[in-house]
Parts: C-alpha cells; sequence; structure tokens
RNA sequence: CGCGGGGUAGAGCAGUUGGUAGCUCGUCGGGCUCAUAACCCGGAGGUCGUUGGUUCAAAUCCUUCCCCCGCAA
C-alpha cells in the first residue's frame, strides 16, 4: 500500500520500521526542525532521522493543514494515512485525502487517556495496566473509531521511559495487526464510549514538583512518571534536586515530611513521605550537577537531617 | 552574545586573603572477629579540563579554547 506516515518522536519510529519492514511505499512527514538546548541547535525530529537512515522520502510542514501540505499529501495519492504522536491537528480536507482514511496509533487504552502524555500518565495515576489503541482518526482529541488495543502491566517501579519504549514495540504490532485486517477486510469499528472518556494534559514542568506531605506511593508514582521528562523534583536548601527514581520501603519514622531520616553513603538515602513511609531515594542530580546515584552523591554531602520541600 | 553553577585520585566532594593537594567511598595488604557489608592499622592511586601570562612560588590571580549541568526557551 501507499501509507503517509505522519510521526514525531521516538515512539513513532518503531511503528514506521515496521511499515518499511513490510514493504510498503512511503511517504514520511514530521514536524520541522526545532531549536533545541541551551545552545538552541537546530535539531531534527527522530522519526525523520530514522526516515533518512532508511532511505525514505521526508517532508516537513509548519501546518500539515496549510495549502502546501494538503498539496504534497494529494500528489502522493496516499492509500491509507498512519499517524503516531504527530503533534499537529490535521483538517478535514487532510483525512479526506487517503482512500481508507487514517489511523491513529495512540499509547493508551481508549477511551482512557486521550490527549498529550498517556504514557507517563498512567503511571502519574498508578495504574497497573495500560496499552496501545489504534482508532480511525477524525477532527475531535484521539475520539475516532476504535480498531484494534492490546493491554500490558505496568510494573511497579516502571518508568515513563522504559514504557514508552515496550509501546513503541506494542504499538507497531497493534499497527501491523490492524493494517493486516484493513487488507483482507476483517477489520470492524467500535464507536468509543464517552462516558468513560478521560483527557490527559502535556507536562509541564511544574507537574514534576514533589509534594511530600503525599504518601510514599504517589511520590514514586510521580518519579517514575516523570522520568526522564520532565524529571521529579524538590527544593534543598534553596536548590532544585532532581529525583529520578525511588524505591518503596515498608519502614517507617517520625519525622518531618520531606526529611532525610537516613543519609548514608553506604546505607543510602531514606525521605519520610506523608504517610509515615520511608522512600528511598536512588537517583539524584543537583543543580550544576550531573545525575547520579544517591548513594554517590552521599560521599560528598552531607543531607541528614535536611528536608525536601 | 538569555541567566547561573561546575570541571581536583576509580566515584562523589573540600580546598581560591597564592607557599610542598585533603575528606568520604571504593581498591590493595594486614589485624580483630564464629562471622561480616561492622571496626582498627597501613599502602597504591592526581602533570588540580586546555592555552598563554603575572610571580621566587599558581588548584588558588588575569587570559584562550573545550566539555558538563540547573533555569529560561
Amino acid at each position: 500500500m501507499k501509507i503517509a506516515f505522519l510521526g514525531t518522536p521516538n515512539f513513532a519510529n518503531k511503528s514506521l520500521e515496521m511499515l518499511f519492514e513490510a514493504g510498503h511505499e512511503l511517504l514520511v512527514i514530521t514536524q520541522t526542525d526545532k531549536p533545541v538546548g541551551r545552545k538552541r541547535v537546530l535539531t531534527p525530529p527522530p522519526v525523520k532521522v530514522r526516515a533518512q537512515e532508511l532511505g525514505l522520502p521526508v517532508l516537513q510542514f509548519e501546518r500539515i493543514r496549510n495549502q502546501e501540505g494538503v498539496s504534497a499529501l494529494k500528489e502522493f495519492v496516499p492509500d491509507l494515512m498512519v499517524t503516531a504522536a504527530y503533534g499537529q491537528l490535521l483538517s478535514q480536507e487532510v483525512l479526506d485525502i487517503p482512500k481508507y482514511g487514517c489511523i491513529n496509533v495512540h499509547a493508551s487504552l481508549l477511551p482512557k487517556y486521550r490527549g498529550a502524555a498517556p504514557i507517563q500518565w498512567a503511571i502519574i495515576n498508578g495504574e497497573s495496566v495500560t496499552g496501545v489503541t489504534t482508532m480511525m482518526t477524525e477532527l475531535g482529541l484521539d475520539s475516532g473509531d476504535i480498531l484494534l488495543s492490546q493491554e500490558t502491566e505496568i510494573d511497579i517501579n516502571e518508568t515513563a521511559g522504559e514504557l514508552f519504549d515496550r509501546l513503541a514495540d506494542i504499538g507497531a504490532q497493534v499497527l501491523s495487526d490492524t493494517i493486516a485486517m484493513l487488507e483482507n477486510g476483517t477489520l470492524v469499528r467500535v464507536k468509543q464510549n464517552e462516558s468513560e472518556a478521560t483527557k490527559c494534559s502535556m507536562l509541564n514542568r511544574e507537574v514534576g514538583k514533589i509534594d511530600f506531605s503525599f504518601n510514599a506511593r504517589k511520590i514514586h508514582d510521580l518519579v517514575r512518571g516523570t522520568n526522564p521528562d520532565p524529571g521529579a523534583y524538590a527544593l534543598l536548601d534553596g536548590e532544585t534536586v532532581k529525583i529520578f527514581r525511588t524505591r518503596l520501603t515498608d519502614e517507617t519514622a517520625d519525622a518531618k515530611n520531606g526529611e532525610c531520616v537516613i543519609a548514608d553513603a553506604k546505607k543510602g538515602l531514606f525521605v519520610k513521605a506523608g504517610d509515615g513511609k520511608l522512600l528511598e531515594i536512588l537517583e539524584i542530580q543537583f543543580a550544576g550537577s550531573k545525575r547520579m546515584n544517591a548513594k554517590n552523591a552521599l560521599m560528598g554531602k552531607q543531607m541528614l537531617g535536611k528536608v525536601l520541600v
């Protein structure tokens, strides 16, 4: 089939690779290069990099809805369009171009977690199961008819980054199955149950602010759900301290919320949470310093009795 | 030129009124112990990011460049 593939981040690469290996004729459309980091270096999105490695044609549009994008798509005459975390809203005009319409790969079990950061929010909310869903793209936000979905369990210590990688693989598989069913005419559309729908917003830095009056599990979920981006953080002596990995324990202590009850280079770093439980901090990063193992950090830093807020 | 912190032993840090480089951990050897990740004693390991300069003397002062990180975008 002739497929127009619209995607931007790493998550989409697995699906792109699958389509490539399946032998489809591809046109890749992705976001424009964006300035990134302190030096504002113009950086191409992951999908562009991978597509070029595979020798596929790549187009980038400020707005796919504009004349330029629309005519480029029409010129390609796609049978099908596939979107995977593309990052731009489509227009009906665009959706009408491919013969079989447009399929979206979304990293949640729709209708739950519609929107921008479903993987992170599922972890932050302490979900034990999530998945990937393929659906017919329509103008509403992830609201189109469901085609196929695949569940997967979330490990209690799994980070958003790790789950991201797993869902990307699962997404490619589900997309592969979906297209196979489309080709042999067995695909069934199921309307989403609007009453069960939930939306999740984009993650900004503030989401990662740790409130140590929360119970240990909730802090743990926030830390892993924001790892690696944007990262969970707290303040120590007025400076930002990022926390990337924690471990739940059954130990308790009588101390202030956020107080470093144990801070020993050999034992580790343990902080008291709102429910009285001790939460071990495994990976930490101080302002101006690198991300490191908490025990290493304690070799050069006295933290016993200090309070994270 | 967006703001700011930093590059010192394998790791994490201290040391900047210039004067023979120190701490915690690790590592190696020895001791104590029923035993130990605990404790004691001892050793190895650093041209203090790079360039040039000031000085009798520079990790420390001035200068060139490179790299890392927090914030902001």
